[in-house]
DNA sequence: TGTACATCAGTGAACGCGCGTTCACTGATGTAC
DNA sequence: TGTACATCAGTGAACGCGCGTTCACTGATGTAC
């Protein structure tokens, strides 16, 4: 038994890892096995003793997305407190904060990777389709309004997280863009009955 | 004066608008020369008589967006009529449509390549701000409420639109797609104070 | 403790393919007479 | 009207590069004795 038991998982979350990380950044098409593998501290040749293809990482990636609740914690940046009554409300704040505008490694990958998810397969549309849900059952659970119409004003804020980052990444100016993130803020904070 | 004075025009008008539709539908690296040239009736060699290269064609493809007012009547399916007092609302519709869901190839570049922007450079990005600045522009001129208001209003309204959008097209579940964009209708119009 | 060994994680050269780009050439077109 | 010609739009073979994938080999590791 040479190398220690744990030795291959240590080495296969580090790929996932860096994998994940530089998907958000560049893209699928833009990210080679050479850079995910140098990342990792190993080389091309060895990819394929952990992964069938590039696309079998890429699911897994998407995939981890959603299995690990650890992801998370990142992109918000801020730490939320999910029990708390204005949980919501921290939620939309942490999303469209100038933290996750700039962080571009660790970010939601609705943010990153939606058009990539697009053209993609079956199975990174339901992963995508899992964080969304998720997203928008936390903020339904802290929407203040009629019971009734707190599902579909959950789904309203959550586009509207997604859709301003989104478009403000995709800005020449950094004032024009930073004043869609607080127009945004405004707006989702108002939806949710978060203002007093 | 070998072939008529408008034939290189045309001919490169029909590039553009075939690369257009190709790019909206698979996203800048996934077209080749190939397919763009055959789409124009042409063999790939030509392309350079009309282009320097091929990043010279996408900066001009997202160029024609904000700069050619044609196209913006096509992605939304729906004729809308800008000086109608519920402008907006007929936006709002149109743009949250199953038509303009469905419709890869002629839709609103905002839904189809923002990631691809995101990582391009300056030009594209300055495009595409000019595509979002006048959809809110448009928007708040219709919004209904305090006219202090109606600029953050507008741009939330616009944020959910393109967001739900970009959403619902990357989710698996086709009804799970259309509650969202449902949903974000509703909130979109009640945003812009055109309910009745 | 020290040495030989079996295992297998990782290496890096090589292959093949797609595609952006180049270029010498072809052939369709309008003009001159 | 018909023919020779100059022009240049378009062709398609060729090149080079990046990259996903394969594979024979290396060498670091823990174990047996």
């Amino acid at each position: 038994m040479p190398y220690a038991a744990g030795h291959r998982d240590e080495v296969r979350v580090k790929i996932v890892q860096n994998a994940r990380r530089l998907f958000n950044r560049h893209g699928f098409d833009n990210v080679s096995l050479d850079a995910i593998m140098a990342g990792a501290g190993l080389t091309r040749g060895g990819f394929y003793s952990y992964f069938g293809s590039k696309s079998d990482l890429y699911a897994e990636v998407l995939g981890c997305f959603f299995t690990d609740p650890e992801w998370q914690s990142n992109w918000e940046g801020v730490e939320v407190d999910r029990e708390a009554s204005d949980a919501g409300a921290q939620v939309v704040r942490a999303y469209l904060s100038r933290q996750h505008f700039e962080n571009r490694e660790d970010c939601c990958p609705m943010v990153a990777l939606p058009t990539d998810v697009m053209r993609s397969g079956k199975s990174a549309k339901r992963a995508f389709e899992a964080v969304f849900a998720g997203m928008v059952s936390m903020l339904e659970q802290s929407v203040n309004g009629k019971p009734k119409n707190r599902r579909v004003r959950a789904e309203g804020i959550a586009a509207m997280c997604v859709g301003g980052m989104v478009v403000a990444r995709a800005m020449a100016n950094r004032a024009v863009a930073d004043e869609l993130r607080d127009g945004c803020m405004a707006m989702a904070l108002e939806l949710g009955g978060w203002t007093d």
